[in-house]
RNA sequence: GGCGGGAUUCCCGAGCGGCCAAAGGGGGAAGACUGUAAAUCUUCUGUCUCCGACUUCGAUGGUUCGAAUCCAUCUCCCGCCA
């Protein structure tokens, strides 16, 4: 199976300039290609990682991703797929975000010398003069055409202004750019990409006399159609450890719909296409599959150590999926003994907290990060869905003093999956 | 620059002097059922020292016994015209 027709089963294929062309160039030689990230928050979260995917099988073909970093287009913000306008970064902010994305998409690619690029499009926009610009790109484009673009079309009802309006000039120079100085030949983006993506090839053809192509990649929905990654609370899912725990990462995976397990062993695990159709077929053990989902993903975001840790946690608390190994499968996690010790999400609390007058169960609530409020506390106790070491709590007056604790922890639950261990300090 | 429309709780969106902490939907949370799934059903979803009090409806200042609702000014958004 050639690396292309990998992409195409994996459904890692949207709208293309020509598939039979794409496959071609990617079978006959080593292709430069670039996949763009705004820099419009300090990290990624699971929505950016379909993208980032493609860009590992690719570069595993041997092929050599120019990762592009938009600190200048960072600051234009992209109207593609948005409803309205985003705030305007500080150049500052972007600058920031731009070191901190680079760092995680480092750990998803190779980035040994020569086996991968990173640029920045601040490098060769920040120079550029208006009316040199204007002459040299401008003439190529137009504005007929950019009013058709579907993001541009569905934002001039609610407003759309001309700086987020040149946004797709902006992505298509870059690929001119890379073209010319790299000899980029494809950029692969999400399906809202289309449009910019398309202004590209067309720039590169017309002003640079080459045929390049682009691909995009489908926009991945949750079995609700909304935007996939958010979870728990509606929060995104974030790569960054300090901002998604590792083990919240891993559960965010651990809880996939059933129905969108193979799609996402597919997407983001690096099993072989047949082992994947194994794990999801008719009559297998899709809690099996979702094991190996969720430790294959924390893997790629956290690595091999953390995961095996979340994997152990999660089963340890709730159970493991497949305790006899009866599933074969080529995933590291069938080497992992299931038997290890429990790890709870900790928080640390002071012991004087709990003396004498002791913590009301409302507030310890919101000292560990289970609730927002102290009223919001009291609900989920009057709910019934509190319990302090396995035991339910009902009365919202409850006193949590040092009593309640065993060899100085405790254990909160909230629901089923919201865990905290106390520790007094 | 002129004319018109709008700003409501996480989001959409009702309300248009007291019955409004504010309908309805979405999202989220908990419970039941389950497989840490989906679907379904029930409850909850401003804050607090929580059977009572306090603060919200773009901002500020008025009118009124009483305003999210009326008036004035301001800020921001949208449309049409220039």
């Amino acid at each position: 199976m050639n690396i292309f027709q990998e992409l195409n089963e994996r459904g890692f294929c949207y709208q293309s300039t020509g598939a039979e062309a794409i496959e071609q160039l990617l079978t006959s030689e080593q292709v430069k290609f670039y996949v763009g990230f705004d820099p419009t928050g300090s990290s990624l979260h699971v929505g950016h990682l379909l993208p980032v995917m493609a860009m590992r099988l690719l570069q595993k073909a041997g092929h050599i991703p120019i990762v592009l970093v938009g600190g200048a287009t960072g600051q234009i913000g992209d109207p593609s797929g948005k409803k309205s306008a985003r705030p305007i970064l500080t150049k500052e902010e972007v600058a920031s975000n731009v070191e901190a994305l680079k760092k995680q998409l480092a750990h998803f690619i190779s980035v040994e010398d020569g086996k991968a690029i990173f640029v920045n499009n601040l490098d060769w926009f920040k120079d550029i003069g208006y009316i040199d610009f204007l002459r040299e790109i401008g003439y190529f484009f137009s504005v007929n055409r950019m009013l058709a673009q579907e993001s541009v079309k569905s934002r001039l009802e609610d407003g759309l202004s001309f700086l987020e309006f040149n946004y797709s000039i902006l992505q298509a120079y870059d690929f001119y750019v890379l073209n010319r100085d790299l000899g980029c030949k494809m950029e692969f983006g999400g399906q809202d990409q289309w449009g910019n993506m398309v202004a590209g090839t067309e720039l590169v053809r017309r002003k640079g006399g080459n045929e390049v192509h682009c691909m995009t990649i489908p926009l991945l929905l949750d079995g609700n159609g909304q935007k996939f990654g958010k979870t728990a609370g509606g929060n995104n899912v974030w790569l960054d450890v300090n901002r998604t725990s590792t083990f919240d990462y891993y559960q965010f995976w651990r809880n996939s719909d059933d129905a969108a397990v193979r799609k996402l062993l597919f997407y983001f695990s690096p099993l072989p296409v047949a082992e994947v159709e194994a794990l999801t077929g008719e009559g297998a053990n899709i809690n099996r599959a979702k094991e190996i989902l969720a430790y294959e993903a924390t893997t790629l975001a956290h690595g091999e150590a953390a995961a095996r840790e979340a994997f152990l946690a999660a089963g340890g608390k709730f159970g493991f999926a497949d305790p006899e190994k009866k599933v074969a499968t080529t995933s590291t996690v069938a080497g992992i003994e299931q038997n290890a010790a429990i790890e709870l999400p900790e928080s640390e609390l002071p012991q004087t907290a709990f003396e004498s007058e002791g913590m009301a169960l409302p507030r310890l609530l919101v000292e560990c990060g289970i609730s927002k409020s102290t009223s919001d506390g009291r609900r989920l106790i009057q709910g019934g869905g509190v319990t302090i070491n396995d035991v339910k709590i009902d009365d919202v007056n409850k006193i949590v003093t040092v009593a309640d604790f065993d060899g100085g922890a405790l254990v909160l639950r909230a629901g089923k999956k919201n865990f905290r261990r106390i520790v007094i300090k």
